[in-house]
RNA sequence: GCUGGUGUGGCGGAAUCGGCAGACGCACAGGACUUAAAAUCCUGCGGUGUAACAACCGUACCAGUUCAAGUCUGGUCACCAGCACCA
């Protein structure tokens, strides 16, 4: 067997039967993508031979279709266990990438892909990555891209890292704990487009987790920026989404690392205990502050009150650490009736309370938000917004404070801006260079792209720096504005980098002027169909619809929405129910598989094992089962006999099984669509011959999940045209009913009997038929019928008293 | 806690609109072929029950709507995923 697929795969590669170009007269084209792995050392795992085989014979199907198939595949190459792997075997990352390369391609090859390899791109080629570089000179060039101080998440291992990188206080490459550092960091501004990365979404086609996932990521709220003035002078802002509640503020909480406390620190009386306070705070890491959940720790800013400008009342202000300075304004009013954590917080410190929406006791817990919206409740202890709805109050004290000029509308993102150093050697060197006296300026573009020095360590410098920074006839350049003396950035960029326009870059891979050309972009984009892991819904996906509808802003991508439809797969879970992973120990070799029984075995059997967006396990039979099905399918040559039309005895099971085997494919139910293909050959089995063209039609039909063997089948019998010349069947659906069908024959819900029935008598006829059978006439007994149900096709219930 | 999703035989899973629950496959059992095994083919296969029928029960649980509910409505429980002090 495996001779055969090896010999239809050179072939295929030979002939370069799966390249594209942009235009092909009279056809249509269609962009299906998977997404383009990490080359790691250990290669193919069983995860990627389901999206992998499930979407090619999507592909394959569309391409017999007629359809202009574009389906790519590259490489993500940047990324730290290239760097630890080189590290270990003392070799140069790029050596180390270029050989798992060559392994991930050929197992791909292996198991039957229809890739368009003249497309093949890698994000560490320097042809590549220039234009990583150069998108990257737009950001700043637009105001995108600014260096910003900051707190950011470090982890010790792998330094810097952007709040997706971090998952339970934990880094996501490394699992180490992660802490919070100030640095000086390159930031893509993609909070100015959070709106458009909700709202956008329902322009799209995605499956609707993955929806929600990026609306609960984005995090939008619409609220009120208020400014709230300190007694004996300054000031300081608040957000909320609760404005409605402003006469029940008891006091105020700062977060600890906030700039206002330290120009108050003259007129605060603690002022050692806040610095305590402040230190301490500052050592725990994110985890540990979002581990106190249950108690809140503060410090009050003793002599220190802001005033609240509704009604002028001098309220307590707090440091706590519950509150995220990097939210908001990093302060908030503190409500303590209307809202939990304030209300803790109140508890411990023994602050007043003061009830200001009517509707529930607030002596054991606050009345909040998602209680009392949109349930007509009324305002009390509000001055003259007392008895009004809180829907009514929320427009009408926002005009008073808009009337008094301390506050305004305000939308607020729970995501960050994109914090887009890293201080490791495996990345895109960003490609800019400070000069003392121009700022800094981007790298010109004929100097690009910038590559990576060779270095000796690759890990970061003592102090956090990269170890680039230490390489200093690549650090020391001149200033391309000014021509002095001036250094080059030695941060690279994140691995999410390359990864945010690769689907564009398919799209015209050589170019060597743009990153693609307009026309090549036009004709293939939107994606028609996205497929990719679920991990990378709140990572890559939100990057890469940011990055494209920048592009878009600018001209250069045509489309705001890169992704028509998204979908992801479940996981393969291993024989023990646990995800299988090659760590795990539960891990299944698809090459092991592939030798054993063969690629098309192991492509059916992924298509057939279960619901492709759920997680489904292992098993051997499984494949074993779809390998004795092959088996079936080559047996049919003993029973071919001559014939140009469907036969009377096949010719409905046919129609049936091209109708299911198309909407499934079409709709990603490849499970069910191997099981039409099941079903009709047993009918096949059960009439015990079958002519040329009925098998033709079989073979078509299953050419996209076993591409190998059906292609030498249909070649060691001379078909013509050639299996990928030949044209998807279609079904009629005229043939498609049955001259008779039976009918289950109900009295009261009951079954009495099953009856075949013409299809061609109308209700009033079967009715009459089913009234004289003699099952029937006994079991209703003289009884009095009332009503009769007739459901096409399907069943007759008959009520009697 | 919030959001989204899932719950069907021994197992993986089917079931457009509410219309015969369990398609298809695995495993298992019996049979054919074989000296034998493997492979292949045929038959059976939700539970209780029966000599066999019959009958009854059955889609996580409780209620409701309906001639009819896996499917719709309300409530409960369990599991999975994402977010999580976001003001």
């Amino acid at each position: 067997m495996s001779d055969i697929e090896k010999k239809w795969q050179d072939i295929w590669e030979k002939e370069k039967r799966f390249e594209v170009p942009n235009h092909v007269e009279g056809k249509e084209n269609k962009y299906i993508l998977i997404e383009f792995p990490y080359p790691s050392g250990i290669g193919l795992h069983m995860g990627h031979c389901r999206s992998y085989t499930a979407i090619d014979a999507y592909a394959r199907k569309k391409r017999l279709e007629g359809y202009n198939v574009m389906f790519p595949f590259g490489t993500d190459a940047y990324g730290l266990e290239a760097e630890r792997t080189a590290i270990k075997e003392k070799k140069k990352p790029q050596e180390i990438v270029e050989r798992n390369i060559k392994t991930f391609q050929n197992q791909v090859k292996s198991i039957g892909m229809s890739i368009d390899w003249s497309r093949t791109i890698n994000t560490c080629d320097p042809e590549y990555y220039k234009w990583t570089q150069w998108q990257f000179i737009q950001f700043f060039n637009h105001g995108l891209a600014e260096k910003r101080n900051m707190t950011v998440n470090y982890c010790p291992n792998c330094g810097v890292l952007a709040n997706e990188e971090v998952e339970d206080g934990k880094c996501c490459q490394c699992h180490s704990e992660t802490t919070q550092k100030a640095k000086s960091q390159w930031v893509l501004k993609m909070t100015e487009y959070g709106e458009r990365l909700a709202d956008d979404l329902k322009n799209t086609d995605f499956m609707e987790h993955i929806k929600t996932s990026q609306i609960n990521w984005i995090g939008k709220s619409q609220g009120v920026e208020v400014e709230f003035e300190i007694v004996g002078g300054g000031k300081f802002s608040i957000f909320t989404t609760c404005i409605e509640t402003i006469y029940g503020i008891t006091f105020m909480v700062i977060a600890p690392e906030s700039s206002i406390v330290d120009e108050l620190k003259p007129r605060i009386k603690n002022w050692s205990e806040v610095e305590a306070y402040r230190k301490e705070t500052a050592k725990k890491s994110e985890f540990d502050r979002s581990e106190l959940n249950k108690d809140k720790t503060g410090v009050i800013l003793e002599g220190i009150f802001a005033i609240n400008p509704v009604n002028n009342k001098k309220v307590p202000i707090f440091l706590g650490d519950f509150v995220i300075a990097s939210y908001g304004t990093g302060a908030v009013m503190a409500v303590p009736t209307h809202d939990q954590r304030d209300f803790e917080f109140a508890k411990k410190y023994n602050i007043e309370m003061i009830q200001v929406i009517d509707g529930q006791d607030v002596s054991e817990k606050a009345f909040e938000k998602q209680d009392y919206l949109g349930k007509n409740c009324k305002l009390i202890n509000s001055e003259e917004f007392s008895g009004l709805t809180v829907e009514e109050s929320k427009e009408k004290i926002t005009e008073k404070l808009v009337k008094l000029g301390v506050a305004k509308k305000k939308l607020n993102f729970k995501m960050r801006d994109w914090i887009f150093s890293r201080q490791r050697y495996w990345g895109e060197p960003i490609p800019m260079i400070y000069c003392d006296h121009c700022g800094w300026v981007p790298v010109p573009d004929k100097d690009l792209p910038v590559t990576l020095p060779d270095v000796e360590v690759y890990e970061p410098t003592k102090d956090g720096e990269s170890p680039l920074s230490v390489i200093k006839d690549w650090v020391n350049t001149t200033c391309p504005k000014c021509g002095q003396p001036a250094k080059r950035e030695t941060d690279t960029m994140p691995g999410w980098a390359g990864s945010s326009w690769y689907y564009l870059r398919y799209c015209d891979p050589h170019n060597n002027q743009e990153l693609a050309s307009k026309e090549a972009l036009k004709s293939w984009l939107p994606i028609d169909l996205y497929n990719g892991g679920n991990e990378h819904t709140t990572r890559h996906l939100l990057y890469a619809r940011f990055w494209n509808k920048f592009l878009y802003d600018i001209g250069l991508s045509p489309v705001s929405e890169p992704f028509k439809r998204r979908i992801s797969q479940g996981l393969i879970l291993g024989s023990d129910g646990k995800k299988m992973s090659k760590s795990a120990g539960n891990g299944v070799d698809p090459k092991e598989i592939i030798d054993k029984y063969s690629a098309d075995a192991l492509r059916l059997w992924m298509s057939f094992i279960g619901d492709y967006f759920e997680s489904a396990s292992w098993s051997e039979d499984g494949v074993k089962a779809c390998q004795k099905f092959i088996g079936r399918v080559i047996n049919l040559q003993d029973i071919l006999y001559d014939g140009n039309d469907f036969s009377k005895e096949l010719e409905v099971a046919f129609h049936t099984a091209i109708k299911k085997v198309s909407l499934d494919i079409d709709n990603i139910k490849f499970n069910t669509a191997i099981s039409a293909l099941m079903i009709l050959l047993n009918e096949i089995t059960k009439v015990g011959k079958i002519n040329n063209y009925e098998y033709k039609i079989l073979l078509t039909l299953l050419n996209p999940f076993a591409p190998h063997i059906t292609e030498e089948i249909w070649t060691n019998l001379g078909y013509s045209p050639a299996i990928k010349d030949t044209v998807w069947p279609k079904w009629n659906e005229n043939k498609l009913v049955k001259s008779e069908v039976e009918y289950a024959i109900q009295i009261n819900n009951k079954i009495i009997t099953r009856l075949f029935i013409s299809t061609s008598l109308n209700n009033e006829e079967i009715e009459q038929l089913v009234k004289s059978n003699e099952k029937v006439v006994s079991a209703l007994n003289n009884r009095q019928i009332f009503k009769s149900i007739i459901i096409p096709n399907r069943l007759i219930n008959l009520i009697v008293k």
